[in-house]
DNA sequence: CGCGGTCGTGTTGTATACAACAAACTCGCG
DNA sequence: CGCGAGTTTGTTGTATACAACACGACCGCG
């Protein structure tokens, strides 16, 4: 595919939703995860409406939900709610990999209870998909923004075929935050791509084989195994953008440009 | 309609944080998971203003998150987005409890691998409450409102201890609908504390032996069963309070008082 | 030169006003 | 008597205005 077209990286699958909150919410997560917003800088309301060219009130609505999501975290200890991009922490990395692990092992085990047939049409799909992720991997230059759909698609594949309406949503809160870490340190994760795809063999063929806690021990195999991989990455980083801690007030605190 | 404040089920923990868009979302919320307004119930924001004496604006932030987290949905297919309060189902029983299971099942998995000391204070934090909760199912009359606590405190105490942000906020978001369910048809349920409590026994000693495996498969089996359990029940029901459908419009569709 | 108090100034919380739109209703015409 | 077009009404989307408050700067006094 060949992309969002459109100018930056503005809105992606649709724009048709248009609400206004909405749009100004997946602008602001998409900077966010994109990391061209960089974790520690303060979001101001009004600045962010300027930018948007809207009022405060659909921007508070978004704000509210980044925060709930986690992508914002309250600064301070004001009882009026100053927010920051949240920072990048390995605990993080555990923490999230982890939990998208458990439910997508829970996605899966519902899966390995369907039809043979049908869990071979999923077989194949992501088949398809792991191997163009193979491909894309070892193709010079790498395409990290290709990767990084393909990474995604291969996953969202499977879920969005168990999900029902709650999982579905969870999921849809959870999984961007992981693309944060993703897309920040995309490029040092090209070495990583080989160990990946072939755990998603793994996966592939648990579902095939129908067998519900197979399946579900591949999943989770695969995301703690990513984690280890991905905390090693960040670890191995000298100057890493920083678990930063926020000392009073050292820095007039950035802000959002 | 009487009114205002009053007792009634409002603000439990903390009137605190007491800003108004918490509040509004935390009374709306708990009408909702106690049943006090009934699922397929349209809401409107001005009429939950004027019931809690603010105005539309901290409403509207407080509605966002109830759509957001699953206990309104969206109705008719309007781009404006009008809401309901979401119906019960046995679908959802088995996605609810699938998710809170594999989400405590990792939060069980890193506790396996705490100290032993640690685990051994939990486990006899879990002891106490597990007894308490076998006490209060046995006594009568029942005290609906004291099960649902313990019940409650059972599942948070070990999550607490293993969550991090970004799981205590899904946990938060994900345990409040189950209880919607849990308190619904609590009356019910009565009969089923027995082999939860004894389920709650092989979870503690899971995590006494520290084998996370095995801690994990506790939890999550718990939950299987007790969805089945659920399922079960909500069947057994002759009339029961409607996953209704919602046709076009032959009723006038309840409002909120 | 240091310290405290007072006054800005920035930013969020809340209310209100208005615009947009969809559904229901009414009325007139076939 | 039925059916459609205009009109009314209910409800949400968005903008703006104002209030509250925390923090920092400035100034004067010791």
């Amino acid at each position: 595919m060949t992309l969002p077209a459109a100018s930056e990286y503005e809105s992606e699958v649709q724009v048709i939703h248009g609400t206004l909150p909405e749009r100004t919410y997946q602008q602001l997560r998409n900077l966010i995860v994109r990391g061209r917003i960089a974790p520690g800088v303060r979001i101001v309301e009004e600045e962010v409406a300027l930018r948007f060219g809207v009022s405060r009130t659909p921007v508070r609505e978004a704000l509210a939900r980044l925060i709930q999501e986690g992508y914002l975290i309250p600064i301070a200890g004001n009882r009026r709610t100053e927010v920051a991009v949240a920072p990048l922490s390995t605990d993080s990395v555990g923490e999230l990999w982890g939990m998208i692990g458990a439910l997508e092992g829970y996605a899966v085990s519902v899966i390995a209870a369907l039809s043979a047939e049908r869990r071979e049409t999923i077989a194949m799909d992501l088949e398809s998909l792991n191997r163009q992720l193979r491909q894309a991997s070892a193709s010079r230059p790498r395409d990290a923004d290709k990767l990084f759909e393909l990474q995604a698609a291969f996953h969202q594949r499977f879920v969005d075929e168990a999900a029902g309406h709650h999982l579905l949503g969870i999921y849809s809160i959870l999984r961007p935050q992981v693309q944060r870490y993703e897309w920040v340190y995309g490029t040092r994760l090209d070495a990583e791509y080989e160990p990946s795809t072939n755990e998603h063999l793994k996966i592939i063929a648990a579902i095939r084989s129908g067998d519900r806690g197979k399946a579900r021990e591949a999943v989770e195999s695969h995301w703690e195994r990513a984690a280890g991989r991905t905390i090693g990455i960040i670890e191995g980083i000298a100057e890493r953008p920083a678990p930063r801690r926020r000392p009073s007030k050292p820095v007039p605190s950035k802000r959002l440009s």
